[in-house]
RNA sequence: GGGUGUUUAGCUCAGUUGGGAGAGCGACGGCCUUACAAGCCGUAGGUCGCAGGUUCGAGCCCUGCAACACCCA
């Protein structure tokens, strides 16, 4: 073995290995588990939430085949519409062309070839993450099959009322010409102004106060265009008397009537408010309340339209605001500008200002579906971890909207409606089944609706169309529901209750027991990765490692915002001085494995994963000790596994219940400490020290010697199991060196057992004999520590007080200790006798003492006891305070008192002698 | 405006029925000890956001406040 860990020799090579030979796909008679991957877009590229989710996908499922579980890890990638056809959109704008130029069809073949050549990136990316996919089963959202399933569902819905056609008012986005839903915008706060216009009443009517006219404030006035009423609070002495006249909107002319609606806020402005039912969603429903019509006054880009006076037409909607503002000026019409705060909503893709605009689209009814998803989580049979985000969901849930589910684009699954010459809707899985059940004959032209389906109303079947619904596999039969979702609180909304609605909907089951919410990951400072920041990292960077220069401009290349290079450039610099080293996949999982604690977000920092990569180094290391002492002898005949290897092996016991536990409870933070707490500080800082000096002696048994071999292997093949889970790559590479000492002949530890702790004996002696050793070893390297004296230097120890116990580990252990902690001599002074000037410790009741003679300073040991007394004095403060409360000695539970009381008695104890101590080094 | 979460060592975070405040990184001191300097040994550092309350006892339970983050309107 080399000296250090490289990972780079091994990972590539060992994938291959283990995909060709199908360890991935579902094996063996045990019972089914499942995961479906949450199928990342398939033009995309791997960003540091993926490898997160993935990481803890694949300790899931590995841990789950390792327990011999019939694993399916359900591979799949999604079609991702809107993000798809805008990237090769750009592609196109580049060399100068539209999409409409280009055409429909020609348009989507161009969009299939940019997948054919690009789609592959993620596969990679995933297979470099160590990600145990099945990848015989690679789905997309739409193959065939999977298409099939979508139209079958739209179909069947609109059969039962539960899809319709309708004209609504819906979040339109200017720039992509498409309708988008509710989740897809990002409402921002900004900073705008309000304007104050004023429309004249008519009929001579006047205000309380005598003007002709009212005051109305917009944050939007070309809207004021679309204007149809004007609205007061019924409450409102000021106006009462206005309801039911009508006002005049200037520019335009049209009569506006005055109506009382509890939606307005007295309070905020001058208490009226324009009406505009077409263009805001408030607007819409105080008009639908007073039969206001809709006036719609922009085109699909947002431009003025035929329905405006024609100084407005054709002018961008910024542009007529303009106009507008300066036109009601002209007028004498503008009763003042003030600046304002406000929010604003955005897509969540183009950016563009969205607006509220009245087109037919096409819609879920959501209610009916909404109902048995809530029912599913309270009962139980799915269940949110953490639990908190059950409540998240059933607050969405509860106030559910329906779903908008057209699209404007052509990079998807297009609606399966026909339309007729009159404008019939035809709606069937083909065209031919449209007119079979709409009983047309083969001359009546259809023309078939140009939109297409929500991206998630096809990831919504993802569970059981990737399985083969709506036919009757076997696969959907033995695999769902699946065992667990593991996905991100950001699509909460989008996904998880979509899967919910859906699958409760057609398979009748729920899609997955568990929901598993990780937290996003965020950048060294807590701000989300995004490339327009240029603060995200590319996981495989942290894989392979990058220079500086390289990473510079990765981040600067190809930005929207061009103008942010300069920044992102610096920061680059500032947090990347050297460049990333390379840090392997199992050091970098292991980062996330660590980090993924209670669902909350994560800030990645990059000094864990260097540390964890000192991880794999340090277990790398370990296992060539192990070789290098075990691989020359024989393991069998007789072994006696001694003090130290009892200890170790149930330790181990300890790490395997604790690896079950956090595995089951998806606490993958405390696994990844378990195994890392145990390989470094239990084995390697201490067994692999205890087992050395037997290894080194060659008067030592042989019986002693080979038990020792035999623990330090079984122990370390053990060790590689629990950990494999998480360092997938090391732990087989290590396994394949190990494993034949022990007779085990399987071609991988990926199907071997993971660890159970009913393999391993509990031993509570032997945990606590090492404990008093470890406990005697610290102290006497205190005192090194602290005295300065050489490490190399052998040191006589003198033992007093103490009990039969100490005496008893002393004789049995006192082998070991001498070699740990390098003493020459170990020699017990009678009770009572004064030992020579020395240094102490106390463990327990045993004084621990390094006799002077010249090897310590004097000051220097003084001011060491007087650390410890104060220390202990302080504890005696706290104790005695609690049992000097004769409350607490009444009241608390008797087992407490009691140890309060032991501890008392022990503190003090110390504290005598420490203080006989420091007297002696007067 | 409503909701959720967070606030523990310089930094990033654990702390599982309320009963002796922990880890990693960083800092400081000492070591090239024959697996590992990506290492070993030792040390220092915290009024657990603030104010109340419940309790014999609160990092943990309750109330209020503050700051930050996210979600919804």
């Amino acid at each position: 073995m080399e000296r250090s860990f490289d990972p780079h020799a091994i990972e590539r090579e060992l994938y291959e290995e283990w995909e060709a030979a199908g360890y991935f796909a579902p094996s063996g008679e045990g019972s089914e588990y499942c995961i479906a991957i949450p199928p990342p877009n398939v033009t995309g590229s791997l960003h540091m939430g993926h490898a997160f989710q993935h990481t803890l996908m694949d300790a899931l499922i590995r841990y789950h085949r390792m327990n011999g579980r019939r694993t399916l890890w359900q591979m799949g990638t999604d079609h991702a519409g809107i993000s798809t056809q805008m990237l090769v959109e750009r592609q196109l704008n580049g060399e100068g062309k539209t999409r409409r130029e280009v055409g429909r069809d020609a348009f989507i073949e161009r969009v299939w070839e940019w997948k054919e050549r690009s789609g592959g990136n993620i596969s990679r990316q995933l297979r470099r993450m160590g990600s145990s996919v099945d990848w015989s089963r690679d789905r997309f959202t739409l193959d065939d099959g999977f298409a099939g399933a979508v139209m079958d569902v739209f179909v069947r819905l609109y059969e039962e009322g539960l899809i319709y056609r309708g004209k609504r008012l819906v979040n339109w986005d200017p720039q992509l010409a498409t309708a988008i839903s509710d989740l897809e915008i990002e409402n921002r706060e900004e900073d705008g102004h309000l304007w104050h216009f004023r429309y004249p009443l008519k009929d001579g009517a006047t205000t309380v106060d005598g003007k002709d006219y009212l005051v109305v404030a917009t944050t939007r006035p070309e809207t004021m265009l679309g204007d149809t009423g004007v609205a007061v609070h019924p409450g409102d002495e000021r106006y009462r008397h206005l309801v039911g006249k009508v006002a005049t909107l200037p520019l335009v002319g049209r009569a506006l009537p005055i109506v009382a609606d509890e939606y307005v806020d007295p309070e905020f402005g001058t208490g009226c408010v324009k009406i505009t039912p077409a263009h805001d969603f408030n607007d819409n429903q105080v008009g639908a309340r007073h039969g206001l019509p809709l006036e719609n006054i922009f085109t699909a880009r947002a431009a003025i339209n035929e329905n405006a006076p024609e100084a407005y037409r054709g002018l961008d909607r910024l542009e007529a605001r303009k106009r507008i503002v300066a036109d009601l000026d002209a007028l004498g019409l503008l009763d003042g500008v003030e600046p304002h705060r406000l929010t604003v909503p955005r897509g969540d893709r183009s950016e563009a200002v969205v607006e509220p605009w009245l087109t037919d689209q096409w819609f879920v009814k959501i209610a009916p579906l909404a109902e048995a998803a809530v029912a599913a989580v309270e009962n139980g049979d799915i269940e949110f971890v953490p639990n908190q985000y059950a409540n998240v969901y059933f607050a969405w849930m509860r106030e559910i909207q329906d779903w908008c589910i057209s699209r404007q684009l052509w990079w998807g699954h297009r609606i399966p409606a026909w339309y007729d010459a009159d404008g019939n809707i035809h709606v069937g899985r083909t065209e031919a089944e449209a007119r079979l059940k709409g009983n047309l004959s083969g001359e009546v032209v259809l023309t078939r609706d140009e939109d297409v389906l929500d991206t998630w109303f096809s990831s919504a079947l993802w569970t059981f169309a990737t399985l083969g619904w709506p036919a009757e596999t076997n696969e959907l039969k033995r695999f769902h529901p699946t065992d667990v979702l593991v996905t991100g609180h950001d699509i909460i909304f989008f996904w998880v209750t979509r899967m919910i609605m859906m699958t409760l909907k057609f398979m009748g089951e729920v899609p997955f027991r568990k929901v598993y919410i990780h937290g996003l990951v965020r950048d060294a400072e807590g701000r989300k990765m995004s490339k327009t920041k240029g603060n995200g990292l590319d996981p495989l960077d942290l894989i392979d490692g990058i220079v500086l220069e390289d990473l510079v401009r990765k981040r600067t290349e190809n930005l929207t915002q061009p103008r942010m290079a300069p920044r992102i450039e610096k920061d680059t610099r500032k947090d990347f001085p050297k460049g990333i080293p390379s840090f392997g996949t199992d050091a970098l999982r292991f980062t996330f494995c660590a980090l993924a604690s209670t669902g909350r977000d994560v800030r990645f920092d990059l000094s864990r994963t260097e540390g964890y990569r000192n991880f794999c180094n340090k277990l790398w290391n370990a296992a060539r000790f192990v070789l290098m002492n075990a691989r020359e002898h024989p393991l069998d005949g007789p072994a006696e596994p001694g003090l130290a290897g009892r200890w170790i092996q149930s330790r181990a016991r300890r790490l395997v219940e604790d690896c079950h536990l956090a595995l089951e409870t998806y606490r993958f933070d405390l696994y990844a400490n378990a195994i890392y707490e145990f390989a470094w500080h239990e084995y390697c800082d201490w067994y692999l020290e205890l087992a050395k000096p037997l290894l080194w002696d060659e008067n030592a048994p042989l019986a002693h010697q080979t038990g020792a071999r035999r623990t330090l292997v079984t122990v370390l093949e053990l060790l590689l199991r629990a950990a494999h889970p998480i360092l997938p790559f090391i732990t087989e590479t290590i396994w394949r060196d190990v494993a034949p000492l022990l007779a085990k002949a399987g071609p991988s530890i990926m199907l071997e057992p993971f660890p159970q702790s009913g393999d391993l004996a509990a031993d509570p002696e032997a945990e606590a004999s090492i404990d008093w050793l470890k406990g005697v070893v610290t102290a006497l390297r205190n005192i090194r520590g602290e005295a300065g004296i050489k490490p190399g230097r052998e040191i006589d120890v003198l033992l007093q007080g103490g009990d039969a116990r100490d005496r008893d580990l002393a004789a049995s252990s006192g082998y070991l200790l001498q070699r740990l902690a390098k003493v020459s001599s170990i020699d017990w002074l009678p009770r009572g006798e004064r030992p020579p000037a020395n240094a102490l410790a106390l463990v327990g009741e045993l004084k621990v003492m390094v006799p002077l003679a010249g090897v310590i300073d004097i000051d220097a040991e003084r001011a060491r006891i007087n650390k410890q007394i104060e220390r202990k004095q302080k504890e005696l403060q706290r104790i005695g305070g609690k049992l000097g409360n004769e409350k607490f000695v009444r009241n608390a539970p008797p087992a407490i008192v009691e140890k309060e009381r032991n501890k008392a008695a022990d503190v003090q104890s110390a504290l005598t002698t420490l203080k006989q101590q420091l007297d002696s080094l007067a």
